[in-house]
DNA sequence: CTGAAAGCGCTTACAG
DNA sequence: CTGAAAGCGCTTACAG
């Protein structure tokens, strides 16, 4: 006896359906559809007097029903393909749900959220959720070049908006994240503080915004006559200390180092102080993404504050865009350089140009 | 033109339903229905035929219809009373949605996630997912003591699963999560050191299993012959570090500090700092909740490690069991200590009994 | 503007 | 074991 089907004795305890609503108004399961769903067909009298009995009887719409009608699942759907131990960008998955789901839930949609161990399972999903129809469009994250989730999503026609891509299409829309425009910023921000050699330690490079981060890192050094030097890593701990101690103990190191995320900022600095490094004082840190930890630490970091949140709200807004068939507007994703100690005019720099940006 | 319904010219573009298999198999709907839901009424034979045309067919269920015929929605919900800028707990709720999700998918259900800004819009979410039975069991997480959530969904009989609290009832089961046992876990650590002067900042007080906490904290200090000093705070950086000042500046200042969250001791350690107080010279600390920056830190943290991603899964598998009205069997949820550069013994201690636990 | 009816895809009594 | 049919709650042509 799982579920408690008391009321099945009764009739008057069963769910409250339009017919209720129609024999209370004495008009037809028509009028009342069209009543509660804005269109035409009913007199504005009539429409404000079902839909006063409505609310009276507290009835609410079945969604299978509408979905079985033909109306949509009224959900989105969103998969997140990680190995299911190694979250390691947590904060910011938990902020763009956040987002996403706030402007949802004011259109009475939906988020269907699942998580897959990588892209050909992410893919599978999409595959079965556009095959049963269970949600009305979908969100993709942290696309790659040629991604093949964007390929299938593309042949399929089913509304799709992928974030920090640049693809387009009649059913598929991208959110541009400027990722390269926001590395810009950090290094206009670091070559103000008088700043020359400069190291970056990247995160995964098959994706498709870490590559836009790489190519905006070496063209803006090289403009800026600049040194700057690149060491891929992978988004984890391990990878952004050797990558920190490689670079120190070059013959020319580095006067400050740009992390692709807070946990690889973390781990350099805490490489940094092992090699009796300072932070400020012998180098200067920028971490890609903003938590409150950051602002706690000691240094506390300077940061690249993209609001994952308003992301989130953003990219569910274009896919209710998307779905209703308006226009979408290419708003573009913000963000901003937060200056806090980790940062400062290197030694023998007086700090000039530090009011820059 | 939203949604691209360019396929609705040929009749064999339309989703495949029971009926074609039907037509293929040389049965009835009704017999494909069985079939396929591993009912009885069909032979083994006509079974297996059915069901290898189905998956050439590549026929999967309209969970729309299947919800209509009340079958359920196959969809859980989980809200999340947050306030929509400040999830500071957003690693566990990450890996608790991971483990939850990961077992909802294998049984092929669906998770519906929901934010809220406090306990009355989470409340009012619930009700509303009965009343529309668009989700066929609910998690609550953070119980307080006489929660509204789970009071209310005791009244409604809708399956529910209490995360950490200890409500029971015919439809309602509770997963202990033994906070006060881990707490004797993290003392037994700190005492076993050689502290004898504890302090503890507590998360949000209304939470039950913070209550828990406190209580195992003061009952084991006090059987222990132990200085213990509590003071209460909100999970914010801000308290943790005003609280840390206090307990420092006291006459009798602790040699150790356990703090309700990641957020909390890495706040504590950055004020210890600004006081020139080493870690773990001076005061050793706990976080409790364990994350790969724990790890990283410089001194890392010794940290009660929860494992959410194992607390999501087992909540996910109780509600099914709940669900499908088989016993729940009441297994604990486990934790452990993982010691790190932390802590260490009080100045003056050699560290014997540091081996216990 | 209103009524009567069909149908979305499935499951479940009810006869055979 | 199999068939024919009703019905879940809604929306949408189609007549009036």
């Amino acid at each position: 006896m799982p579920t408690g089907k008391a009321s099945s004795t009764s009739k008057s305890a069963s769910r409250v359906t339009i017919a209720d609503i129609a024999r209370r108004a004495g008009v037809t399961n028509t009028a009342v559809s069209l009543a509660i769903n804005g269109k035409p067909g009913v007199s504005d009298e009539t429409r404000e007097r079902i839909r006063q009995i409505a609310s009276d009887l507290r009835w609410t719409p079945n969604h299978a029903a509408r979905a079985l009608r033909g109306r949509g699942a009224r959900a989105v759907g969103l998969v997140l393909a990680r190995p299911e131990e190694a979250i390691e960008q947590e904060a910011f998955f938990a902020r763009f749900i956040t987002g996403a789901q706030a402007t949802l839930s004011k259109h009475h949609f939906s988020l269907q959220l699942q998580m897959a161990a990588d892209l050909t399972a992410e893919a599978a999903i999409h595959a079965e959720w556009v095959a049963t129809g269970s949600v009305d469009g979908i969100i993709v994250l942290d696309p790659r070049a040629h991604d093949p989730r964007v390929t299938q999503l593309l042949s399929l026609g089913h509304p799709t908006i992928v974030v920090g891509g640049d693809d387009e299409g009649p059913s598929l829309a991208s959110i541009r994240t400027d990722d390269g425009r926001f590395m810009r910023t950090i290094l206009d921000h670091l070559i103000g503080l008088g700043h020359r050699r400069i190291g970056y330690v990247t995160g995964e490079q098959s994706f498709f915004h870490i590559r836009s981060r790489i190519d905006a890192f070496n063209e803006t050094t090289i403009d800026a006559g600049v040194s700057g030097a690149v060491l891929s890593g992978d988004f984890s701990a391990k990878r952004a200390q050797s990558a920190t101690k490689r670079l120190m103990e070059s013959p020319n190191r580095p006067t400050a180092m740009i992390y692709d995320s807070e946990l690889m900022a973390i781990a350099g600095l805490a490489r940094l102080s092992t090699m009796k490094l300072s932070v400020p004082g012998d180098v200067s840190i920028v971490s890609w993404e903003d938590s409150q930890i950051c602002q706690v630490l000691h240094p506390s970091l300077t940061t690249l504050d993209r609001d994952a949140v308003s992301l989130g709200r953003l990219a569910a807004a274009d896919l209710l865009r998307l779905l209703s068939g308006d226009p979408i507007k290419p708003l573009e994703h913000r963000a901003a350089v937060i200056a806090r100690e980790s940062t400062a005019p290197p030694d023998g720099v007086d700090g000039t140009g530090a009011a820059r940006r």
